[in-house]
DNA sequence: CTTTATTGATTGAACGTTCAATAAAAAAAT
DNA sequence: ATTTTTTTATTGAACGTTCAATCAATAAAG
């Protein structure tokens, strides 16, 4: 069956292969041959193209984090208007669209978060797409409030976005992204109408 | 060496070694050779007290369980007062106590939660531990606001909470727990200011 | 006939568990 | 007080299994 111009066919199969493996069995128990086999193919296959499980892994964690960063600046570019509360309403969208919220990414998500405390190369591009998210929120933060309580919400939106969705991965029914895209406006829209809210009357609290 | 009554020894030197041994390189690198050279004893003595590796890990979440409903447990009976936010502060508090917020506990404890989407019983462990904290959260925040509102706040604020934990874990220095607890509290002073405002003002959002 | 694509049996390393052997401590017997 | 027996605690080598990686063989396509 072998023709031309199957590396980037290959490539694609094996990635999606391995999510569904870790979406079944969980990354301990998702070996090569799993993965082969979701794919149709023959084990060695797989260091042929990836040079080796750890590639393969590497390959699959990266395109999930770029489906989602593309998730968000597709929302981004779209909006209308440039007012800091749509900005941030684009990101919550775009985080929880993340091409298919329910199913296989989202496990294979979390089981990549788990593994990337110690393993170097995984741990990176974790922290340039947390980073991203983190300081995305806290310019558009800082457009309408100080310095420091912009970074509290942002600290704040960003942590409250990822346990939705760590919360979302872990119940068998998966995550509702419906209610979860409620509970994070909620916390937006409260954060603005607090800012109304002490303009318009001495602040209580603080 | 042997001495009686080294049953309850062990086990918690062997619990002990397992969060060092995670902490270290990984639940998944994590062997029993590993943990045993961490407690000074041999790899057979794990099958001996634990019936084997699975004995251990389960054992070691429920300690980690087990000690984070203490720690809430403990300042929430500490109050002075019955009020709905010193009983939500306590448990914000708590849950960023955890005997050890940093070093092995958080690592070990994330590592856990990411392994409990495919083994039933860790999963369990997880599910009445996450009910506990909603249901907590939910009951008193009924007590001030409308039931839908209480359940988006209790699902917001549990969120936050764990987000928090997952961020701090993931980050080399380890979590900073002064910060994160003043993102939790900002964000449940937030929510009553807001009901204080909208009782004093007409709602401007919703 | 050369290149590209793929297979699958083999290899070697790593791991968890088992179990016979061992030795200290405690109890019983002398 | 000393010896013997039993119990408890622990070891570490051996075993069987599992897995990732390798590579010679194979076959279609150019």
């Amino acid at each position: 069956m072998p023709k031309v111009g199957m590396e980037p066919i290959r490539r694609q199969q094996l990635i999606t292969a391995t999510m569904a493996a870790i979406d079944e069995v969980g990354l301990a128990e998702t070996t090569v041959m799993r993965i082969a086999r979701h794919a149709g193919v023959s084990a060695g296959i797989i260091s042929h193209y990836f040079g080796g499980k750890d590639g393969l892994l590497e390959a699959t964690m990266r395109q999930i984090l770029t489906d989602l960063s593309g998730a968000v600046a597709v929302r981004r570019h779209a909006l209308e208007d440039d007012a800091p509360r749509s900005h941030i309403g684009a990101i919550i969208e775009g985080n929880f669209d993340r091409t298919q919220v329910t199913g296989p990414a989202a496990k294979t998500w979390l089981a990549f978060w788990a593994s990337s405390m110690h393993k170097p190369m995984l741990q990176r591009l974790q922290n340039v797409n947390d980073r991203r998210l983190y300081s995305n929120l806290c310019h558009q933060f800082r457009r309408v409030m100080p310095r420091a309580e912009a970074r509290n919400a942002a600290r704040g939106l960003a942590a409250m976005i990822d346990g939705l969705w760590l919360r979302g991965a872990l119940t068998p029914e998966g995550l509702d992204a419906e209610e979860a895209r409620l509970v994070a406006h909620t916390y937006l829209d409260q954060l603005f109408a607090n800012l109304e809210c002490t303009h318009a009357d001495a602040n209580i609290y603080s």
